[in-house]
DNA sequence: TTAAATTGTTAGATTAGTCTAACTTTTTAG
DNA sequence: CTAAAAAGTTAGACTAATCTAACAATTTAA
């Protein structure tokens, strides 16, 4: 029974949660440190510390003294796997569900720790299998691996491409009141059809069917892709 | 913080999962043994013994040294609030999300130890306020309260009374499919026009609609109220 | 370039939850 | 009624995850 995990490959909700914050960190910086991790996960640095010693003889990520931290192979999947169940509860909680956007982070740091692919794979199915969350996150598949291409601004775009829409950067209920007002929602397909010079405003066919102006503002908080 | 839990209230997930043990060992038998709760949670009785110690200090159940095991009123509240989250999510798993039954248990375990009223108030509001799971047993409400009723087998009916229909005791898959023939489904009213003697069986109007006949088998594995 | 500040490491303690082993009390069967 | 079986208890050990406190290495700035 001793170190059994290391043989079956399991991991507790703590370790799961050093992955994550390990991927998350690995975006944002070049070097992640023993702090880095401290301050994310709100704890001590050496509780970080021999912490890491553990992830490192589980193989999950390489470390040497004093130098940065770095995800193996291994713990870079299992990191993205628990991501793609945050992200895919986080969409199934506001969208099956009807629950507000501020609400269902914290349930979701909750959910994204249950062991069970029947469990997420039929969240991901009743989706239509999301390739972003309406962040314009990016959600990694079943395998582990990331859509190629992030969600880009709608003010980025150029005209007479199709675009689809797979999520917002603002979340004020004024913001999303708007958008139902249009007739937006997440999978509405978006056409340029003229961009304004003098304000960046743009004119655009909804859903082939509506034509509409939307501010710079706007366009640069919707994400499409 | 040192036995901050204490006063907050706040409860681990294992002592969770013993609260529940205490509550089902307490349909079951009257005298409540450390012996039935480590049988129950496959755990030593040593174990047992200690945590005991530590649920009687927190005020969620009885304890002396040789002597019967009982669930204060506290303890039974929190067990009945884990047992109404765990069969509100297994009807989730099973009505909205479409998982077969034999696979909603193991993830409805995991789910119940979840913390946010929000998600399963919702929950239960997309069910329409269930009373009882498909297997026939009450589900507790909001305040941890027991509808006053058990649901009963349709055999033990009486003719001409409206009956709905609350759950199954056979979970086949053949026997399900036969309801689904026969349009039978969770909330169908099912009213006794006739009972043969000789055999037990009856002869049922369903959703005032369609009239066919039940063998005694079926009368006594369809749950009613 | 060296002293101060920051970051990292180690040792040792604590709590929750578990175990084994030794011992005690209660129950049961002859 | 008593001896054996079953159940219960205690003591002591272990792991995971955390902490504090002391000390070490690295980085930064004067």
């Amino acid at each position: 029974m001793l170190k059994d995990d290391i043989f079956t490959g399991m991991i507790t909700l703590t370790e799961e949660n050093y992955l994550k914050a390990l991927y998350r960190l690995s975006l944002e910086t070049e070097e992640i440190s023993v702090k880095d991790i401290a301050d994310s996960l709100d704890i001590k640095m050496s509780t970080v510390n021999s912490m890491i010693k553990r992830l490192a003889e589980k193989k999950l990520l390489r470390y040497e003294k004093y130098k940065a931290i770095e995800l193996t192979e291994k713990g870079k999947k299992m990191a993205l796997h628990i991501l793609r169940k945050h992200r895919l509860t986080e969409l199934f909680l506001s969208k099956v569900m009807g629950l507000g956007w501020e609400e269902v982070h914290d349930i979701a740091e909750q959910i994204e720790h249950i062991q069970s692919d029947l469990f997420f794979d039929r969240i991901d199915e009743m989706l239509g299998h999301p390739k972003f969350d309406p962040h314009g996150e990016p959600i990694p598949d079943a395998n582990g691996k990331l859509p190629v291409f992030k969600a880009t601004q709608l003010s980025e775009g150029v005209i007479n491409k199709k675009y689809k829409l797979t999520g917002v950067l603002n979340h004020e209920t004024a913001f999303l009141k708007f958008l139902d007002s249009v007739g937006l929602s997440i999978g509405s397909v978006i056409v340029i059809k003229d961009i304004q010079d003098f304000d960046r405003s743009m004119s655009v066919l909804l859903n082939n069917k509506s034509k509409t102006i939307f501010s710079q503002t706007v366009c640069e908080n919707l994400l499409v892709v």
